[in-house]
DNA sequence: ATTCATTTTAAACAAATGATTAAAATAAAT
DNA sequence: ATTTATTTTAATCATTTGTTTAAAATGAAT
């Protein structure tokens, strides 16, 4: 039997006003993208844009969740696995991070201008800390096979190794004189490369 | 004999202007910053800010030439010393970049953000590849000394690991739950480890 | 076929925003 | 002291921008 499921068409008003807020949010942010923009962008009228979804605000936090969602959903699953050791760990955090900026390169950037425009609005389900990866962490330095390393600077060098080529890549590809693909390769390279390099930095006065 | 100069006092009108616009714009952004805001934070009559500096854009462009300097100026030097070493460069560099961000910690998110939606403004002065250190990297790597690393990884990799907490400074405080002495601490840290970091990266496989 | 609900459109509104103007206040020059 | 130049102010202008409205078009139900 077919069940008949109302699903939003990709080419449903409400569908295309979303796929162009996506896509000028995300890339110029809140102030800089105008209603008119998004109206033009998805080739509606513009007051279908506060029919659907009220207000640009209201819209804008959908698109901030969507893309919040893309930064941090997904580690929760990787840090709590109980069946990965801890550098199998790092190198499934690096691999998720680096194919999903990959696909939404923008997203970076707009997360962390957000998270300093609306602190409040991180996510909180974000529990590095309180995870078992974090406990793992903890035996590895106890049994010696790493050396310490504050918390904090682990999170930050698995992050910032992984997001922020993709936060700085127009810089990146100037400094480089590096075309797009040539780019994707540098950060496909960065997959097995990074959590290499976070072991060397665990190993130093092991 | 004492030679007058015409320095600009900082209570003067066109000081206090550039003051509140640096502020704003820094912290908020070009689109998000309204000219009516930098007037009230400078305290002075809207008119003056026309009268001044002639338009919001123009305005804007001096800070913004304010921040890349920020950032990429004594890079240059520091990169080209000849007397200093290949190592020492890099802790010269990540101790420059960490004692200015502490100092101004809203210009990486800046920075990043202009180069891109204006690639075109960011400086090629910048000259990371052709530098002397670029030289004495080959160098190192021909002696054996350090292992070959993509000259674009390594610099994604000194420069990521001193800038990125700053970008993403109100995740790390958020999710590590300190405060800002905890951070600026933090990154002090930093200063030292960054540099033995980058070192054990290097040593991989030598 | 007719009625009713939903969706779309063109037009307009009200507030926000960057910029300008002309007059007033202040400072500098003669 | 008077003139001239500079700086500041209040008011206003012209667009831009987010949102609303009322009518038209379309689709669904009876």
């Amino acid at each position: 039997m077919v069940v008949a499921q109302k699903i939003k068409a990709d080419d449903s008003t409400e569908e295309k006003i979303k796929s162009a807020a996506r896509k000028l949010f995300t890339k110029k942010g809140f102030s800089a993208t105008k209603t008119r923009d998004i109206a033009t962008e998805a080739g509606i009228n513009l007051a279908l844009l506060n029919y659907y979804f009220r207000s640009k605000e209201k819209l804008f936090e959908i698109i901030m969740l969507e893309n919040l969602g893309h930064f941090f959903q997904g580690v929760s699953i990787i840090v709590n696995d109980e069946k990965t050791g801890f550098h199998n760990k790092i190198e499934l955090l690096v691999d998720f991070y680096i194919s999903r900026l990959l696909v939404n390169p923008d997203v970076p950037l707009f997360v962390l201008n957000e998270a300093r425009n609306n602190p409040k609005n991180l996510p909180l389900q974000f529990n590095l800390m309180n995870s078992y990866f974090m406990k793992q962490y903890m035996e590895e330095t106890k049994m010696g096979r790493i050396s310490k390393m504050n918390p904090g600077h682990l999170m930050i060098n698995i992050l910032g190794l992984a997001i922020f080529p993709f936060a700085a890549r127009p810089m990146v590809q100037r400094i480089r004189n590096i075309n797009d693909t040539e780019f994707e390769e540098l950060m496909l390279e960065r997959k097995k490369l990074v959590p290499q390099w976070i072991k060397a930095m665990l190993d130093i006065n092991k």
